[in-house]
DNA sequence: GTCTATATTGTGATAGAC
DNA sequence: GTCTATCACAATATAGAC
């Protein structure tokens, strides 16, 4: 709820503090934990003091939900609006995995946090329902009824192996994203650094369409 | 840290009461995350008060390494032993599947509750080393070998396409693990309930083999 | 808008009776 | 072993000066 927007009155040393909240704020929640992040971390990685994180979002629950807002906002619209367009099979597949690794590589760890976020706050996905910059849970529906369209269509004139459209997303979101979640697990099991883990995720772009595109043959 | 294996001197009201702590304090910590659980909903959950906690396991965080110690270890060293294990690749594909699916439906939660805890209390990972059940981290080394041999023998007769182990095994981890780590959002964005999610995961248990296998075609 | 106190509650942990 | 009572401090939140 930005309905705390502030009336300008004085000085904001760079003009614009209220987003190195946000930032400081997405930081520290996503390598924390949201409730083992503290209000006294986010403020002195903002460079502020802690009552400011109260002037502009009042509580520490509204600013995790805010920071929540941003982070699922940066992730699913892309996503929805690639699955959902008139592109192939094919070209959905690939593109979704170069877009997503591409996106996701700069900040790993996001996708955990908004998956924890999920699971701990279920509520707050209410909040990406009035989100300007996409209404992912209505049109989870109508992105669905297409791509199973298509997927029938090709399950009919025999080019691929017929499979549901939530089986499918979930097998592409799942191939893309596991690895960021796991990533802590994996570079132990793994004995990967984080050079390795680059490394890692070039190989698995290059790889990854041409397996799934082989997995949906008939 | 067992070594507060306390000295029997009184009652203990049904022979197991740190069990009982135990039980009551993975579901807290699965439920609200490490960091969100309180030890007074732990001791309620578990029928004792708070101070029983601190006698049986010290601290907080001694609570919740015995806690991840248990839970990982009910997670790891089956699939490790599985997949270390000469079964042919076709064999080790489909019983992945379903031990996995079959384990962890009556806790969908600690997958996600495992890697949640990897990624916050990396530190953690170290406890598993100890743990008599398994000893996951080495083992891991000489699993991936085991599977190197077996996927290049195949990809050199021309049976399989080439794969490192490494990408197999992350293949196989997020095809049957993601759906659980994401279940709070698939619920909600494909409109599933518990029971949807039930059908779900029957139709995934039965396809994934079949869809993995046809991915590795060569 | 931004700061320095400070109020107020929450929360892990311990003391000590039984 | 288990309980009640309480300590000590951490953490969110607010008041009020500048």
């Amino acid at each position: 709820m930005s309905d705390q927007q502030p009336t300008v009155t004085a000085v904001d040393a760079d003009g614009d503090t209220e987003r190195r909240i946000l930032d400081a704020a997405r930081r520290v929640f996503v390598r924390r934990g949201t409730s083992g992040a503290r209000m006294q971390e986010i403020a002195a990685e903002a460079g502020v003091n802690q009552a400011l994180l109260h002037y502009y979002f009042r509580s520490k629950d509204r600013l995790a939900a805010a920071v929540f807002r941003e982070a699922a906002g940066r992730l699913l619209p892309a996503v929805a609006g690639l699955l959902g367009s008139d592109a192939s099979l094919e070209q959905k597949v690939e593109r979704f995995v170069h877009l997503y690794i591409d996106t996701v590589r700069e900040t790993p760890f996001l996708p955990g946090y908004v998956l924890s976020e999920l699971h701990h706050y279920p509520e707050r996905l209410g909040a990406l329902e009035s989100s300007a910059s996409a209404q992912p849970v209505p049109l989870v529906g109508a992105l669905l009824e297409r791509l199973r369209v298509q997927l029938e269509a090709r399950a009919a004139d025999g080019t691929m192996r017929h499979i549901t459209p939530e089986q499918f997303v979930v097998n592409l979101l799942a191939l893309a994203v596991f690895p960021f979640v796991a990533r802590p697990a994996l570079n132990l099991a793994f004995g990967m650094d984080d050079e390795a883990f680059g490394r890692f995720l070039d190989e698995r772009r290059a790889e990854l369409p041409g397996f799934i595109l082989n997995a949906l043959r008939p």
